[in-house]
DNA sequence: TTTTGTTGTTTGTTATAACAAACATCGTCG
DNA sequence: CGACGATGTTTGTTATAACAAACAACAAAA
């Protein structure tokens, strides 16, 4: 036994690997923020915490933990007595979004392109923009989306702010759900391609007013297509039929 | 007991006020937010449960659950084994803090200016703009602490987008500890007066490009004082004394 | 003297039970 | 037949206890 206590220390001083058991609360938050994020859950449904505890099969201790986390952080609102509910999003609630999102995200592009970046994550995103490309092609919008996402964090860590990238993530939950079923059909007209290598190539020129323009675009052109699927109550809904893988 | 009732289910009819029986973590939450804002807290100081309960005289459940929603929220600072920390603010902190802020309450200024307001709120926020100015005159710092907070936001309300609103606050309660500490002395000197009265001036006048230069240049103002006061690690400390009421 | 092993304490985590308010269901009375 | 009221159920809130990991203090051995 003293020997393995001492591999231990051994190993803690030269790895310093920490072990780091992850809460169970954090797995129940992770996985709220990931099926939010992909749209598996309906707006306007109630989250309770009873049945959420008897999916992730645990007590209610740790999933009134992780809804608590999401409603503060603002992607779950809070109804009538303090009860969990996947937001809907009106236009109104769009349009503000739209310019949150702007500011930000402009914001981070600029400071992306103000920076000297390595050459290897530039050359990452490229790649990534040539296969979001062949995965438009092939109609494997799911895919896309992950890459999507991955492509526009890859500008916005760029900006070497991290709080910048927190804080455009946590819009980015919020209208994550609405976006999940509404994009696939938007990004298969290819309407948003071009600001996306757009904004890239200023970031390489260190075009700072470029890349804000292009991203600015991106988003709103987006956000148009979005409001012009609201219902006459100013509701987003989903058109038509589920997503297909 | 039926009469007794009827007068509720009448008086809910006609008033429509609702009864709302606060939890008890949202009365810890708002306390401990005060308090954050207020600086009550030492930066470096780690915020136990048992203590914090002991202190609100409740159970530890309340407490966790406000504790819980501020870390979220990026107020506390998560230290290990997720301990909650009143967090110190480095330099570098502070430097990202004011990128999102001028992104964020430039916008908002810049929106504000973009709308037709009511003259009641322009009017209100021109006298609470001369209550400080004799503020500080009468060096009543902390009070005038209050006074400036809410005229930012009466400007920042006046973009008529409460998720920027919202979002502003979020990072004014993340610089909040050390601000309060380290703004009176910075008041003293008016150097933030000016920026104050013409992005006001900017605003009734409809020019959002001054509004938004204005705020900025507020801020950064602000940010660069603050940033010559760190020492040689990049932390900010408490300059010399605490504040005297 | 320095290091190591042990023990007691502190602290976040989780489960469980009791509670109260709100909701739904259904029976009863007008 | 329709509205009102009682009752059982659901659901968030709070308290409490048990647990494990980490920290601190102390004692013993090299």
């Amino acid at each position: 036994m003293r020997d393995v206590a001492r591999r231990d220390t051994e190993r803690c001083m030269t790895a310093l690997k920490r072990i780091e058991r992850e809460p169970l609360w954090d797995l129940a938050h992770a996985q709220l923020r990931d099926a939010l994020l992909a749209g598996r859950f309906e707006p306007g449904t109630v989250l309770t915490l009873r049945s959420l505890a008897e999916s992730f099969g645990t007590s209610i201790t740790p999933v009134r933990d992780a809804v608590t986390r999401l409603v503060a952080q603002g992607v779950l609102q809070q109804g009538p007595r303090n009860s969990a509910i996947v937001p809907h999003l009106s236009r109104r609630e769009l349009s503000d979004l739209t310019v949150v999102r702007c500011a930000l995200e402009g914001r981070a592009a600029r400071e992306a392109a103000l920076r000297r970046h390595d050459e290897a994550a530039l050359r990452k995103l490229q790649d990534r923009l040539s296969t979001m490309q062949s995965l438009i092609a092939a109609r494997k919008l799911e895919s896309y989306l992950e890459h999507h996402r991955k492509f526009h964090f890859g500008i916005y860590a760029m900006s070497g702010v991290p709080l910048l990238v927190e804080t455009i993530e946590n819009m980015w939950l919020r209208c994550g759900p609405v976006l999940s079923y509404v994009i696939p059909e938007y990004v298969v007209l290819l309407k948003g391609w071009d600001h996306h290598t757009a904004a890239l190539k200023a970031i390489v020129a260190g075009d700072a007013d470029g890349a804000e323009r292009e991203i600015v675009a991106d988003i709103t052109d987006a956000a148009h297509y979005l409001a012009s699927l609201a219902d006459t109550t100013g509701q987003l809904r989903r058109p038509s039929g589920l997503i297909t893988s």
